[in-house]
DNA sequence: CTCACATATGCTCTAAACGAGTATATTATG
DNA sequence: CATAATATACTCGTTTAGAGCATATGTGAG
């Protein structure tokens, strides 16, 4: 999939340049980089969060999920951005609404797949929020929710049960193997560290640490791509299953990186209202919230958050059949972003649910 | 500075490969796109914030400052970080201790210096926060304040002039102009946009929007670098001096990404550490804080935020001379990383002090 | 039709956090 | 030894966040 994208957007070079244009040349030698787009695109449907994934190979039986991917050619854009919207609208027909640059993943090894001289790909990944109603119609790729990867992250039903049954005691007999030795670099601890990250031993669960999870059971070897990256030599010390669904080369941690990115800035900005239809109830506000976040506050102050913070106005329509006494429709409430400098929803850390 | 930067680095290249590179190969002609790497290296010296700049060309009279520059190569480097590290230790003689990620800029236009045809170049965007007291025999650069280049940024002694002086007419008046029609896109008033990003008419001053400032000046035609990039045919109606010191390509936005972030990191993680030495007062602490964010609390809260979070602890030893009653010293305390998610100098939003 | 149920919405109470002020301690200096 | 300057402890009132109670108004079972 990768690789035709890249082919189909080949074009001849422009004319004469000049010194520096071989200077350049020269040292192409060392650079002999390839930039490469992934755009973590996410919507919420039916309170569920989900990201829009591609298939790497819908032949073969072990093909696994990636995000969708394309190249980025300065001749036919001008911003990396531009670049992006171009080839999602082409690939998947969808045209992105809010797009964040994410950050860049350059290391190598993230294409072993390919092998390891294989030409370098340095990737930009970025965010893309988008409303579920804008989603007809969209060809070339299916939606999955993202705790379909990260089983882990979900805590709308209280703390997700493969914390305690898999990861606490994985992690743990993980801690006593011996760390390799860091060069001169004060580190901390296997065990600190899965304490902190997973809110082990009564450690609050920070729900913002999405991408510090995910690399820690991948370097505990519990996640299927460290196996796939040749880290297998090192790590087969548990041969119990990987957790969570994997995905092709690095794109599950940028996907970690996108839904953490999400969980806070939902909280600073306003972006939430980019998932939500035009008009909605503060209940299915909330909810949305809670897809994303885990469950946060309780229903009344979340009304007072909300309105409190000037987010919302009631479009003076009401909502019936919502299976008790009819709600108010509300709106993002546009001015507010002229009113305050960092208008999200505010809600903070939740108390430690242990 | 930054072609013989790219002199300096370039190597042999290794010897054969297969079919991947010559797919790779195919690909240059629409690819062709160098990574260079930009180090943001940051310091706190004397009360004030330090980034270290080099000279574009120290012969040439209108030379402009820039960021140390260096390109990426993936044959000697593993990683983007890596990279990083290897040349700055090679160009100025610094290890760097903290770094991280903050952007990739790839707009074309960044090299309209070198004509547009020149390669393009996406350039990735580093912050490096350094101890003063590393910085002994740092060569091949100089440490210049950041409000030199962000001259409205500098809240220390209030409300700088240059806002109301200069900011705010020259920014009204460009809100008068016609603002050029924007495809169907809400785009937030010019008039308002100033008012949210300076804190004109009564508006909170918000210490991390510095890249947004910045670009809306640049918007507006009041950076040097906007005319520079062939913005000034439209641009020339105000034909007054440029708002700070300019640097080349755009690195000045790169910098502004750098204080934005770091003004936002040391409110939930303890990287002010990194620019403290080992030990010292809470009043140094203080000072060093408002360094970077402008003043924001009274001593006697800040003692209270950084004791009551565990942030630091004391050393037991005292320092006197410090005009007044001696101070205990206080180290940064690491214990504080294994309590609690998000540790850092929570300074909330100061009052609008307009 | 009526009543149980479910959700919506308004209000209160309490504790913690925050901004600001007062008071006292301890040094250097003239 | 008085004074200036900084360090540090404590207090007070306001704001905010979490939690609970009470009431409103629909739907649907009987």
């Amino acid at each position: 999939m990768m690789t035709m994208n890249m082919e189909l957007s080949g074009r001849g070079k422009p004319s004469a340049e000049k010194a520096q244009r071989a200077l350049a040349r020269a040292n192409m030698d060392h650079a002999g980089v390839e930039i490469g787009l992934n755009a973590a695109i996410v919507a919420v449907k039916d309170n569920e969060p989900v990201v829009l994934v591609v298939k790497s190979d819908p032949d073969s039986v072990g093909s696994t999920d990636g995000l969708p991917f394309g190249p980025f050619s300065p001749r036919d854009h001008r911003t990396l951005e531009g670049g992006l919207r171009s080839w999602v609208r082409d690939q998947t027909g969808l045209e992105l609404g809010y797009a964040e640059q994410l950050y860049t993943f350059g290391d190598r090894g993230r294409h072993v797949e390919t092998g390891d001289l294989a030409p370098h790909i340095v990737s930009i990944g970025y965010l893309a929020l988008s409303q579920a109603s804008d989603q007809r119609g969209v060809s070339g790729g299916t939606w999955r929710s993202w705790y379909h990867f990260f089983p882990w992250e979900d805590w709308r039903r209280g703390r997700p049960e493969i914390i305690a049954n898999e990861i606490e005691p994985r992690l743990k007999a993980w801690a006593e193997r011996p760390a390799p030795a860091t060069p001169h670099q004060r580190s901390i601890a296997r065990a600190d560290r899965a304490r902190m990250c997973f809110g082990l031993d009564g450690a609050a669960w920070d729900e913002e640490k999405v991408l510090d999870r995910f690399e820690l059971l991948y370097e505990a070897g519990l996640a299927g791509e460290a196996h796939r990256d040749g880290r297998s030599a090192a790590q087969v010390w548990d041969d119990r299953p990987r957790l969570g669904a994997s995905m092709h080369y690095d794109h599950r941690r940028i996907l970690a990186t996108a839904i953490g990115r999400t969980r806070s800035k939902i909280k600073y900005r306003p972006v939430i209202f980019e998932l939500m239809p035009d008009d909605f109830t503060l209940y299915e506000l909330q909810k949305t919230v809670e897809a994303i976040l885990g469950p946060h506050l309780h229903k009344q102050n979340f009304r007072r958050l909300v309105e409190g913070a000037g987010l919302v106005e009631t479009t003076g329509e009401m909502k019936t059949r919502t299976g008790g006494r009819p709600a108010k429709l509300f709106r993002f409430r546009r001015e507010v972003l002229l009113e305050r400098p960092a208008p999200g929803v505010r809600v903070s850390a939740p108390p430690s649910r242990n």
